[in-house]
DNA sequence: TTGTGTTTTATTGCCTCC
DNA sequence: GGAGGCAATAAAACACAA
């Protein structure tokens, strides 16, 4: 904190033509004092010159000043150092606040409330990012959820009309001749999706896959949905499809590659 | 002009670090 | 223990619709 710096108090402090002051001390404790409105009703303008403001002794008559807006040089001046370093070491406020014609205190201030502005702004960064993401992973899912039906009624009408030639090829053999009924040796006939996982993999058919309706067994080319979040801008080699990772390899590649992390991902403070 | 919402400047209290 | 950071908050300044 800095000291020397004056507040006004006007809820408290006024008695008639008295207004209390106090001064904030180093340690933050406050010593009054009382200063005659009549005495002190001198206004300094709205924006004064960096040097009067700057004046030790000007502000020492001066009557405790309102609020005041700082002009936008001194605001571009303040930004510009803001972007390059976000804080402000002791001897930068000190060089500021002489180029600026302000209290080193009003320096610090501005950076102060400049950094919870930046903080706001990247919550709501983030939190847009996050929402695209999720709308992106949603349409995802559908598309999927789409093409998994639209699969299943071919495998089903297909699945129709084998059993319908087989049928018309057994009336058309010798008669005498046994034909294995189909559905009783191979159940992929009868039931295409009730083959199991292993087997189909175990087989190489791991295109039916998707047949296994109630089968959790279907994800096991996926760790999960909804792998660790990290959004795929900051990917630099999109390859989550073929190392089967990645169900959604277009919106998220998991988080176990270190070098998908950067600066700008979810959950980290990165500052310009 | 006035009421109201937003932005900016400043204060306070608490916390961490050295 | 002092310095500096942050969150919460107050209050002045500003913008703007009615």
């Amino acid at each position: 904190m800095e000291s020397n710096s004056f507040y006004f108090d006007p809820s408290a402090s006024q008695h008639g033509n008295m207004f209390f002051l106090g001064n904030l001390n180093p340690g933050g404790a406050r010593s009054m004092m009382m200063i005659n409105i009549e005495e002190t009703s001198k206004r300094r303008p709205f924006f004064s010159s960096p040097e009067d403001l700057y004046d030790e002794e000007y502000y020492d008559d001066q009557l405790p000043e309102k609020k005041r807006r700082l002009t936008s040089e001194q605001v571009h001046l303040l930004e510009k150092s803001f972007e390059t370093e976000n804080k402000l070491e002791p001897e930068r406020k000190t060089q500021l606040a002489k180029k600026l014609g302000l209290q080193p205190r009003q320096v610090a201030v501005w950076f102060q409330n400049r950094r919870a502005r930046w903080k706001t702004k990247q919550l709501e960064r983030d939190y847009d990012l996050l929402k695209s993401t999720y709308d992106q992973l949603l349409s995802n899912y559908d598309s999927i959820v789409k093409d998994n039906d639209k699969l299943r009624s071919e495998v089903t009408s297909l699945t129709e009309k084998l059993l319908g030639n087989e049928e018309e090829a057994n009336n058309e053999l010798t008669p005498g001749r046994q034909v294995p009924e189909l559905n009783q040796l191979d159940p992929v006939y009868l039931n295409p999706a009730a083959i199991k996982t292993e087997d189909r993999l175990s087989s190489g058919s791991v295109g039916s896959a998707v047949l296994d309706e109630d089968a959790p067994q279907l994800l096991d080319s996926c760790d999960s949905y909804f792998p660790s979040l990290v959004p795929i801008h900051s990917q630099q080699d999109n390859n989550a499809c073929d190392n089967d990772r990645a169900c959604f390899s277009d919106v998220f590649v998991p988080t176990t590659s270190p070098s998908h992390h950067h600066g700008e991902s979810l959950g980290f403070w990165a500052w310009p």
